[in-house]
DNA sequence: CCTACCGATCGGTAGG
DNA sequence: CCTACCGATCGGTAGG
């Protein structure tokens, strides 16, 4: 374990005070007093505020794109598996970038904006495509594929709000649940056989 | 329809700025701006910067908690079904409203964060509450009702990133869609029998 | 890493 | 509703 740098600490200390307070109520002086130092000795070590943003925003990116790499060619529910329970993973072990990447984003200047909306979009698209193969192949049962992968992300994205890394599940444990969960919504076969519906008739 | 008076004016504009920029990044100024007023005049009809975010943030708790006034003792399945529809009916029409919501009761001073943090707490009982009973009556079948409210409740939370009032799907609709994936989420009977899992083995 | 300091902007008030 | 203005604070730089 090598001490962190200077650079790292910084990252982390404005990484817990853009997830608590926001980026824009977070001074650079608050930054800097979480190391006991002063606001203008940040500048040695980064550029500009925005560049903290951006690298914590960043890394926050990559670890759910990297979490999401997986075989188009597996099985639709294996691979929606893999999916979910790579996206909890990070969650839970990345709470405070993952908290900031969905809050503060936003306030990313126009150019590092879209290249996040573009990373954004092109994880979303893993989920949708394992749903609509899914869908081809029998192995889900879903109306309208794309409102399927939104309510999916949507269940995802918002347990940052309430996820405690200390909390009563372990990650498995929320893992198995939360899965259930989602295959249910999609009535996951074959294990179970379809059900009449109203709108059935 | 009765002209809005100066100070709804005030409250719209600044809900639509601290909705696309963020309470912090919104200064007194912008929001005159929209009026084509200066900073100063707005002093004369609204107190403080800190009471808009508190009078949009109240009245979209009004409206959520309002929607959500059921009847405990209705079949669960059907109390869940109303309260779906009509978190997705304030969501649509109050997108502005629940957006600032969501996203900037955490600026409010510390007794108003309080009291939203009770109200939304005694929303989300509602939805324990429905799901609980489900539970032991047999209209749903869920392993843990907390965690399977969480999950509803961040699947129709969630659901302000990417709702569009003039989107493909109306109200109802997406109201059917939603409750469709919800509902089976939670397993409901007797529609639809027991599957077998991995873990049952 | 510090002190000293910059121009810009903030929420808000006085006074008319 | 405006002009004029307040003290505080902002992100950031100069210089050592």
């Amino acid at each position: 374990m090598r001490p962190p740098t200077r650079r790292q600490e910084i990252l982390h200390a404005a990484g817990d005070l853009f997830r608590h307070h926001g980026y824009h109520a977070t001074s650079m002086r608050d930054i800097a007093g979480r190391l006991n130092l002063r606001g203008s000795s940040l500048y040695s070590h980064i550029e500009s505020k925005e560049q903290l943003l951006r690298e914590i925003v960043d890394e926050a990116a990559d670890a759910f794109l990297e979490a999401a790499e997986t075989d188009p060619e597996e099985a639709p529910a294996a691979r929606l598996e893999q999916l979910v329970r790579g996206h909890l993973r990070v969650m839970v072990r990345e709470l405070r970038g993952a908290t900031v990447f969905f809050h503060e984003w936003r306030f990313l200047p126009e150019e590092s904006r879209r290249e996040i909306v573009a990373r954004r979009d092109a994880y979303q698209q893993h989920f949708r495509d394992a749903i609509e193969r899914g869908g081809r192949d029998g192995s889900f049962r879903v109306a309208d594929p794309h409102l399927a992968t939104l309510f999916v992300l949507s269940a995802l994205n918002w347990s940052y709000q309430w996820l405690d890394p200390r909390g009563r599940l372990d990650l498995d444990g929320l893992g198995d649940r939360y899965l259930e969960l989602i295959m249910s919504a999609l009535g996951d076969e074959p294990r179970r056989p379809r059900r009449a519906r109203k709108g059935d008739a």
